[in-house]
DNA sequence: CATGAATGAGATTTCATTCAT
DNA sequence: CATGAATGAAATCTCATTCAT
């Protein structure tokens, strides 16, 4: 029946094996009900029947519909910022002679796949977190400890390599997520207007970055 | 006691007339409650209590819940797009020598206020947009006919006076609504990485923008 | 129909006008009911049928089932302790000359009939106090400002009139309390051994308190 | 680790041979969380976690949850009631002399032995009596058998030496047994007001029962 | 015979909505 | 037209009991 599998559901089935089979069910459709709904309007009930469990099951594992919420951080984690801080250490694996502009594009389509295979995930969180500080405080600190240095460092990797005009660190990596994080909501909140069309828009995205629009 | 009033708030007070008082301290009230917790986590009961009304009276004037928050609809965009639509047609009023520069700061920090003055009403109506449709469909309609417009206008012109270089609109505009997105989320969820500095920021990354960031 | 009311519920029809009729009702229901099943074997459906209001109903004047038990605590006091604390205050009406017997026929027939009147009241509460430490609390503290000063001043009084071999109060303090517990549960527990015969039985009790069982 | 035992694990770990080891450790764990918590407050989970044994072997060997309330009794019977049963059959072992005085102050000590060894089984089964009639009517049933029948014949030899005055044997024996009955509820419940303190208490009870209080 | 994951019936709690006053 | 007590449908949560392994 369900040949594809998103990279969310892929991760965790792929979690720890002191996870059970329907703990990973459940998870899965705590990810499918709730970031079609949100998750106030998700019903437990619900999450159990697309899991194929009883609501006494569900509650085995997660005692208050909250857990079950803050249980999506750990895959968020696993999928979502651990390629990152593995691409962080394997630095050394990057080609030495990489431009800026090869450097910049391999940032934003990397990133951008990252935020794609976690789309169901992170809007979860992301969403639930504006309302719930503990969330918000866990994203802050990953944010801080992964993407953060991660990008900063490449920055001043271009700026020592005078690459990149002296500038602020810091305003150079708003303006990298700014460009990401735009181009990933407003293509998905106005595809008429924005319409997603990657290799296009991250060259020209690049291109503007590196140059300006000047004439 | 409360002295200093928010913009929206004002903005529903100076509404129209048909519109009664304890509607107006409905919808003050729901905005400061559904702001703070989100529609669904907001209570009926609270809202009402906040008003100063009786949840009777509240029904009378909204029979559902989710009539409250259509009703915030107009206030937005009273408040957010209605602004927007009158600079389009004042364009006569700016300074016709204005250079570019001048105009992407007057674009920024003019957008900038009025996303800081209807921060609430946004927040309310575009995370609930994502889970109702019919809201989403108003915030396209809307962004369709008053933000994208006049933006691209602004960058036609400035294209046709030969200030930007010959590139596509949708790219340039995409770029520059990223920013200001960027900025604005970036800044509110963190706050530590991206502390609000306005005019600098903004003359940083206009600069940016303009010239790029290539040595 | 229901003509006779316990002095329970007397109690509680008379309590205080900012208590609603159908807050009367619930608490009375839950007399009933949780004395003859337990507190936690009540069901609060069942309370709310017999009560005759909705379960909603019960949940807006006790948002907890535990605050149900609680509240039982206010028309105890009203019911059970009230008198006592009266009485020791109105200590001046009892006759002047009255003889030791006579005051403790008076002691025990006056407290036996409050047991009485109070029976589902005091099972209800002091059974769960077992249980539930808070209420344990309430109960020795409305002993200890009631019951036992009353029971001691007497004491005292009948020591210095030298009707009474000095010795410790607390210990004929102890030994009243014991007959007129033991009085009561053994003749509600085992009534085939200890059948109830108040006028009598008092009056043997009474005897022997005062000139033992030896020959 | 543990090395004091109850009275009470001594006698379930001594019982009969065809009840198994993991038997014993079942009812050893449900009377420490019964006795603390209550018959239905406790949980089949816990109880089989304190025993150490799987929830299904709990219910491999008492069905159902009320099974193992009343698989409670033998060992009360056995623990609580055989001694009196076994010291009525060895009365010729009494000193044949023995004054009432003497008589009285055995009782009273044997008796709160019994009662303080066996605290926690009588106190589960005692309450959970009051919400069921049959074990109200097992309990009924061993104290007429046992505890009533040896304290009547004790008063009754007494009446006959001419050392009690004549009277109704049932009035002595209430007397006797609330005595006991309130020292031991008492001091557990009102502990500050009335303290325990066994050797001195007795002898005053005993004083009192033989001599009274009047002057 | 032991296990403990899974169950589901039923308990409590929630809260938008109604309606008599 | 305003009130807020009352409602009840639906949600979450509980836990004794079952049963495949």
């Amino acid at each position: 029946m369900e040949i594809v599998k998103t990279v969310e559901e892929e991760t965790i089935i792929n979690m720890d094996d002191n996870v059970s089979d329907k703990e990973k069910k459940i998870l899965i459709a705590a990810i499918r009900i709730m970031s079609e709904k949100g998750f106030r309007a998700s019903r437990t009930s619900e999450i159990a029947k697309e899991a194929g469990v009883s609501e006494g099951t569900l509650f085995r594992y997660y005692p208050k519909k909250k857990d079950l919420l803050l249980a999506l951080l750990p895959p968020l984690i696993l999928s979502f910022f651990q390629p990152i801080i593995t691409e962080m250490f394997s630095k050394s694996n990057a080609p030495k002679s990489s431009t800026l502009k090869y450097e910049l594009k391999h940032f934003f389509s990397t990133r951008l796949s990252l935020l794609d295979d976690n789309k169901g995930l992170l809007k979860i969180i992301i969403l639930e977190s504006i309302y719930y500080p503990e969330l918000q405080k866990s994203i802050q600190k990953l944010m801080t400890e992964t993407v953060f240095p991660s990008l900063e460092q490449m920055i001043m990797e271009q700026i020592e390599k005078k690459h990149i005009k002296k500038m602020s660190v810091t305003t150079v990596s708003r303006i990298l997520m700014s460009q990401l994080l735009g181009y990933f909501i407003l293509s998905s909140y106005f595809p008429d207007q924005y319409p997603r069309d990657d290799d296009k828009e991250i060259n020209e995205m690049v291109d503007i970055i590196l140059n300006g629009i000047k004439r």
